[in-house]
RNA sequence: GCGGACGUAGCUCAGUUAGGUAGAGCGUCGGGUUGUGGUCCCGAAUGUCGUGGGUUCGAGCCCCAUCGUUCGCCCCA
């Protein structure tokens, strides 16, 4: 039985072109969130299996988390997001950092799942947060944060959707307005999230068993009903419409209305997972009716800093997946061939190996990245070699050019060719970097 | 963890109601004379038909198991 050549299940390999076409993510992630001033960090892979234990559901830590237990005898998790590693670390340092902190990281995460579409084993994400600002201002940041990005990548606001809520005001609204026990309304809560996966139907009928039999009296189903189903915070029950809540999110909207966001809409059934939500809460959709899903979200979790013992720091954040980013690309046509990090290929004429390593070393030393054929073969399948790599440059190196001092450049996407120096080569595969 | 679909050359797939040395396109390699690709022509290599077992005179085609891929459920960053 020989060894298998498949990668773990629901693991990447990465191969060049699409490492290369990750690297393009990052960088493009990267260079919009450093634009905004957020610093880089990064932390483990591995951390204590406690630090999930006390913020997540326990659906996470049971069944979706690798854990093992090390020679030590200590429980161990891959980890499965990074928020806690991120506020474990401010909190570790809360009295000596200057806030409002402004971090991100791209770590690669782990969690244990059956693989599906958009959602795989390994997955790496952007983290964006930022740390100290309770203000709105903040909210406003972090989407506008988000949105860029998508602009970067050339995605129209046509093509996504944002979506926000507050969970004080989800929360205000159960107990208080339709009067249900903290229990009823987390229940409530995890069947609201399903919402837009069933039938109106089969939704009462399931926010219904959750319901005492007089709160079924009072009509509380309908009142549910109505107030789910609103499009606009203006439409709200005059009750909930008073909620401070309602004020914030509207500002929020004013907010981003004047950055030119204008795909934002209010969706009082958007929930997200996570318990350790606090307020505002936002989720990006892509807007093809065809594949209609959440591509990535974030929001405000202003308790975890605090769970360390220290003073707790306001914070909001969101996590972008590569999985979800990339099909959301690549449905959207979005997505570039990006070009071999070599930036010409030497194909030797002739016998001149040993002769031409001068002028290779001289190109190199200029600061070009230089592939040397070494094949032998004939200069018609060394040019092929160099197309099917994606570089876009050959540069014919014989005894006649090293005579001469004079080399062929040939652009190997329009096939164009010209005869120069070594220093006029170097200048212009430069210019083509922009 | 649950349910559906799928698994044949490097890739995409075709293989009729089970029967003869298992096919195509693309790709790869070589050639079309000695310094030039993406077009064209000629030629070549490559598969224990995912794996194991069963039914049968005979299985790529049927049955079971297993592994993997994929879509969905559960759950969700």
């Amino acid at each position: 039985m020989p060894l298998s050549t498949q990668p773990y299940k629901g693991a990447r390999d990465f191969y060049p072109p699409d490492k290369r076409l990750q690297k393009y993510l990052f960088k493009t992630m990267r260079k919009v969130v450093e634009r905004f001033g957020y610093e880089e960090y990064d932390a483990p892979i591995l951390e204590s299996l406690e630090l999930y234990l006390a913020k997540t559901g326990d659906e996470i830590i049971n069944e979706q988390t690798y854990t093992f237990t090390d020679r030590g005898g200590r429980q161990i998790a891959i980890r499965p997001e990074m928020t806690p590693s991120v506020s474990r670390m401010v909190a570790a340092q809360r009295q000596q950092l200057t806030y409002p902190l402004r971090w991100y990281s791209i770590p690669n995460l782990w969690r244990y799942e059956r693989p599906q579409r958009g959602r795989l084993r390994e997955h790496w994400q952007l983290n964006v947060d930022l740390f100290g600002i309770e203000e709105l201002t903040a909210e406003h940041e972090i989407i506008q944060l988000a949105d860029t990005i998508l602009q970067e990548f050339k995605a129209k606001r046509s093509q996504y959707t944002i979506k926000i809520n507050s969970r004080k005001l989800t929360n205000s609204f159960m107990t208080d307005y339709l009067n249900l026990s903290t229990v009823q309304s987390q229940t409530l809560g995890k069947l609201i999230d399903r919402m837009h996966k069933m039938t109106m139907a089969e939704f009462s009928a399931d926010a219904e068993a959750i319901l005492s039999p007089s709160q079924r009296d009072k009509g509380i189903t309908s009142k549910l009903l109505d107030s789910l189903t609103v499009k606009d915070l203006n439409e709200l029950p005059d009750e909930i419409y008073r909620n401070n809540s309602v004020s914030e999110l509207k500002r929020l909207i004013n907010l981003l209305h004047g950055s030119d966001i204008k795909n934002i809409e209010f969706d009082f059934t958007l929930m997200r997972g996570f318990d350790y939500y606090t307020d505002i809460v936002f989720e990006i959709f892509d807007a093809d009716p065809e594949n209609n899903r959440s591509m990535f979200g974030g929001g405000r979790f202003d308790g975890l800093v605090g769970l360390f013992g220290v003073e707790p720091v306001p914070t909001i954040g969101f996590g972008m997946g590569d999985v979800t980013l990339f099909n959301f690309l690549e449905s959207h046509n979005l997505l570039p061939k990006p070009k071999s990090e070599t930036e010409a290929y030497v194909v030797l004429v002739g016998d001149v190996y040993e002769q031409a390593q001068k002028t290779i070393n001289l190109l190199r030393g200029m600061d070009l990245n230089i592939a040397v054929d070494l094949s032998g073969r004939k200069p018609a399948s060394q040019i092929k070699n160099a197309v099917k790599k994606e570089i876009a440059y050959a540069i014919f190196i014989g005894e006649k050019d090293l005579a001469e001092g004079q080399f062929n450049l040939k652009n190997l996407a329009t096939g164009n060719e010209e005869r120069h120096s070594l220093e006029r080569i170097v200048s212009m595969i430069k210019d083509h970097r922009k």
